[in-house]
DNA sequence: AGTAAAACCTGAATTTTATCATATTTTTGT
DNA sequence: ACAAAAATATGATAAAATTCAGGTTTTACT
């Protein structure tokens, strides 16, 4: 038998009691809603590094992140991965291209092991359909996004790569929090981080370097401490 | 008194024999929610370069063009404006802000002569909860942009300048068509192409000219006619 | 029609960023 | 533990793109 690149195992746990699901879109749902969502759904364990969907299939339904971390990516036409964004325990993915019946504008990759859910697309129509507060929060996660999207539209058009890496270093932080050391929880190659900010690898090494000289951030392995943020959020020519 | 740059003219249609109303997302509205609508908008005739709503803004309502051709675009921090879309008979701006109940993203401006209408709040609202129709279009418009936002973000950040003017055009072309000449139906300053572009006023010119020269396009003042499109499509580097 | 302002154009200099080459360190697999 | 592979680092060079400066043309306004 081939090897697969999914693994399942048997602590599922029931939606009811999900933590990850008392923080995503699914948390104000009926008792009832819990348990048909439960009956539908399909939850599957992944490595770090494996793709859960491809740019281009089709969507058949939704992954509710149960843990971990993802990124959602395309493929660029010199085959250069770009991230489009990030994904954390209780967020949901696929659902753009669920509702707009194209095809995955993206593809999707565990950051570390990660454990999701998949929700077929007649459950999630289904809320949509009967649960008007259901429908009204997912109008309004495709709103907010679009409005992050046009924002980073109009720094990748306009902003130096030394400001979107600082940006980025701060997006990082606010996206998966930093412990009590400052640390980013999230672990990025050099490479991840370029094809964020939309440079070359070698500038994001460069530039991390210099941001360690000038004690804006330390840096170990993989592990990003941000050290001076008022200063970071300076270089980055934010203020919002 | 002083002068408003906003002027209000008689001639206002009723919503149910407005041409641009069938191009729209009300297009399959039943006929009392047509006449719902027409009792609840507010028909406006714009001048060209005249803003319609400014980023930051609270949104209380959507805008339906009936006429005309609008730019929504945001101010970075050099003061330098993004487009980051167009809008064009038919179609509704200031959704995103409404529905997402934050700020208004960015800004709307007509490029030419244009009328529109505003549709309160309570009415969108009234839509989307009391007809399953209506709601799914706004998910699935939603959905629609976000992926075409997202397939921006990739090129700005991967292709250099002069793919990206030539997609550009190819983009322009299908948004506003071509009359019989090839010619592209919308007149934008070279600083307005430059800032959907992402680049420098002078890397426009130069880049136009550099196409003329190849006899990719031709160009009168404000109006470019594409004479090779496959080469065009070629050097915008797209496969789609 | 005439003048001012804005838009357009072009060249040169400068800055930014990417690419290439190569060395070192870290990770991975056996 | 070891070799191989991958990731990180750094310098040198090249390419891309912006900025600046100076024109010309076009448009707008009285």
């Amino acid at each position: 038998m081939h090897s697969v690149n999914m693994k399942k195992r048997p602590e599922t746990p029931h939606c009811d009691t999900c933590g990850a699901r008392h923080k995503s879109i699914f948390c104000s749902l009926s008792p009832e809603e819990v348990n048909d969502l439960d009956a539908s759904k399909n939850c599957n364990f992944y490595d770090k590094g494996q793709v859960i969907f491809h740019e281009g299939n089709r969507a058949n339904g939704i992954y509710c992140i149960s843990k971990g971390k993802i990124k959602l990516f395309q493929i660029g036409n010199e085959g250069k991965e770009q991230i489009i964004r990030f994904a954390k325990e209780g967020d949901i993915i696929g659902y753009r291209a669920l509702l707009s019946e194209e095809p995955l504008s993206a593809s999707a990759a565990t950051l570390e092991e990660s454990a999701l859910c998949f929700v077929p697309k007649s459950q999630i129509m289904k809320l949509i359909a009967e649960n008007p507060n259901f429908n009204f929060k997912m109008l309004k996660m495709l709103s907010h996004e679009l409005g992050e999207a046009a924002k980073i539209i109009t720094e990748l058009a306009q902003k130096p790569v030394r400001e979107r890496l600082a940006e980025t270093l701060l997006i990082l932080k606010s996206t998966f929090e930093t412990d009590e050391n400052q640390v980013i929880q999230v672990k990025l190659s050099r490479e991840e981080i370029a094809n964020i900010v939309g440079t070359a690898t070698e500038s994001v090494i460069r530039l991390l370097s210099e941001f360690k000289k000038e004690k804006l951030i330390e840096v170990e392995g993989r592990n990003i401490k941000l050290v001076n943020i008022p200063e970071l959020t300076k270089v980055a020519n934010v203020f919002e």
